[in-house]
DNA sequence: ATCATTGCAAACATTTTGCATATCT
DNA sequence: AGATATGCAAAATGTTTGCAATGAT
C-alpha cells in the first residue's frame, strides 16, 4: 500500500449528486469540468481542464471554465493548490488532507496522504499552540527530487 | 521569546557583501532592490518592490525589479512563495526553514520559525523514508485564521 | 575592455468583466 | 417563471522578451 494517491475511478452519474450536495446547480458544463478535474493527472490548470472538456463540448469557453472552478473552490468541491510558479492557478479535486511534494527537477507537484503524519503535527500543536492564531488544517511541503527508478506512484 | 519573525534591522553596506558571495554584480538598483525586500513586510510582490524602490531610484523600471529578483532567487539569496492565489508572486529574503500560516480572513502569510517543529519533521522522514523521492526541505502550511485580540507577532 | 545589467516598449500569458442569451430547477 | 450559468469579446493584470545604452569588475 502507497501513501500517493492513485487517481479516482470514473464517477458515473454521481457527478449530479456531488454538485447538489455542494448546492451548485448541475450543468452540462459543470458536469464535465467536475468529470476532468477527477480524471487529470496531477493539479490542472483552467487551460488544461479546458483542452481536455472541449473535446465532449466543444463550445465550451475557457471563461466558464474558469467560473466555474471558482464556483467548485467557494463551494468547498475543489481546492486550490499552492505554488511557487504564481503564473497560474492550479486545482486539485482531492480536498481531504494530504500534503504535496515538489520536484525541482520536473516541476511535478505530487499528491501525498500520511495520516500518521496528520496526526503527528496536531498532537504537536495541541500541545504547543499557536499564539493568536487558531489552526484550520496542516499541509505539508517537501520540497526534493524524485529518485530515479523507484518512482513515486502517481 | 516568539515564534513568529521579527523584521530585520535595517543593514547597512553588507547588501554588498550579500551579492558579492551570491556571485552577482552589485549594481545600485539590485542593492535597492535587497533592501526594499528586507524591509517590506510580509512576503511582498514585484510590484510592492518595484513601489517602495522608485522612491530612491525613480528610474528604477517594473522589468528591473522582476530580472533582479529572478538573480536573486536563481542565486539562493531570495525564495518564491508558494501561495493559493496563483495571479501574481510573491517573494521572501528569508531563507532560513521556516513554515507559514495563511490567514483565510486577511489572506495574510505569516512567517513561522519553530526548530523544534523542524526536527520533529526531520526525524519522522528519518524514520519513514518517502519511496522515491528525496527530500531536500520541509515547509508546514497552516491554514487558519488570527485571534482577535491576540495577534501573532510580525 | 568585456560582459552583465538596465530601461523601455512591445509581446505574451492569465484572469476578470459585462452583458445578451440559454439553461436549470 | 425566476434565478443562475454560459459564451463571447474586451479589458485588466501580471510577466517576459529584445535590444540599444549603461555601468560593474
Amino acid at each position: 500500500m502507497s501513501h500517493f494517491s492513485d487517481h479516482l475511478p470514473p464517477s458515473p452519474g454521481h457527478l449530479r449528486a456531488r454538485l447538489a450536495e455542494a448546492g451548485l446547480r448541475a450543468t452540462r458544463q459543470r458536469l464535465v469540468i467536475l468529470e476532468s478535474l477527477l480524471h487529470l493527472p496531477g493539479h490542472p490548470t483552467a487551460e488544461q481542464v479546458h483542452r481536455r472538456v472541449v473535446g465532449q463540448e466543444p463550445s465550451l469557453s475557457l471563461g466558464t471554465v474558469y467560473k466555474a472552478l471558482d464556483s467548485f473552490v467557494a463551494a468547498g468541491l475543489t481546492r486550490r493548490v499552492a505554488s511557487t510558479e504564481g503564473s497560474c492557478r492550479r486545482y486539485d479535486a482531492d480536498c481531504s488532507a494530504h500534503h504535496h511534494l515538489f520536484c525541482t527537477d520536473t516541476q511535478e507537484i505530487i499528491d501525498f496522504h500520511d495520516p500518521q503524519l496528520d496526526t503527528l503535527i496536531q498532537e504537536f500543536f495541541a500541545v504547543r499552540g499557536l499564539q493568536g492564531f487558531q489552526a484550520q488544517s496542516f499541509s505539508l511541503h517537501i520540497t526534493g527530487n524524485k529518485l530515479a527508478g523507484d518512482e513515486p506512484r502517481k
